[in-house]
DNA sequence: ACTCCAATAGATACTTGGTCTCATTAGCGA
DNA sequence: TCGCTAATGAGACCAAGTATCTATTGGAGT
């Protein structure tokens, strides 16, 4: 288990280096800190975990993350946006309005309909930004969700 | 031209008032303004507009009208939440990456997709937030947007 | 192993978007 | 037109993020 929470964050910093960044002791603490994150959080959570690191550190890091993919921003349905490991690639997020946490839909397949209603508005498609609110099993079954 | 500018704005404010909220100058002037917005805006631009409104006012103002539903929010590409005036109503935004104009994406059925798609995931849908980028048609066509 | 310097970090000020508090004002029903 | 309550405005506060500036450090080159 632990093994497989560092072999993930190893994989975190792997991106960055690949794409010429350093990989830095506070650096490695953010990638190891949202290896442990068990769904979405923010960047004030992280925070909390690493209070030894400098808060524009954190920022800097979390935009990095984003911008080489392997994290990316969820919409919660109040409009707040939080981080959240990705699978890298296009995909969106199925998210519990009940319990907060949240899975990736993939084999959602909307862009060709997207592609379609645009085109009869005249619209040249580029791209979406698409989250999905409900209630996952757990929750709608009455089960108890593991904290 | 500015007849009907005015009956929106009156609108807005009747819209406000079915819902028991008195109809007061700061929130006239707020109708008037949103009334008067070409496109997607920030809650600073109303305020550039309506510098004798306090702030707080005007972020008030804009709480309820979107709570209400004549207007809404819309999610830019990079994260930014703006606010328009909305068709009451379920819909999404098709938004150009060029001219950051908006227009809305009417018979747009991704419902029934979804449905299906969250379903397989165990998942009970109860909504979506659905941004979509691209290029509109004046700007792929080169032709001026008028300002 | 040592040097060097650009990349990075940390502190902290600032910005933006929004909420809270509280004393004052004004809609509007009786 | 009175009186009550909702609403306002000023300003403090908060949350998320960026900018600036100086000190530190990773790691390429030797």
């Amino acid at each position: 288990m632990r093994k497989r929470v560092n072999a993930l964050a190893e994989q975190l910093l792997e991106t960055l280096e690949e794409q010429g960044y350093r990989s830095t002791s506070p650096r490695r603490a953010v990638a190891q800190a949202i290896a442990n994150q068990e769904n979405h959080f923010t960047a004030e959570e992280l925070r909390e975990q690493l209070p030894s690191l400098g808060r524009a550190t954190i920022f800097r890091s979390l935009k990095l993350l984003v911008e080489t993919g392997v994290v990316c921003r969820v919409l919660l349905e109040d409009g707040n946006l939080h981080y959240q490991l990705s699978h890298k690639g296009h995909h969106h997020h199925l998210l519990c309005v009940e319990c907060g946490s949240s899975q990736d839909l993939l084999g959602c397949d909307i862009e060709a309909l997207l592609q379609q209603t645009s085109a009869s508005h005249g619209f040249e498609l580029s791209g979406h930004w698409l989250e999905v609110y409900g209630r996952c099993r757990p929750c709608t079954t009455g089960e108890l969700t593991a904290v």
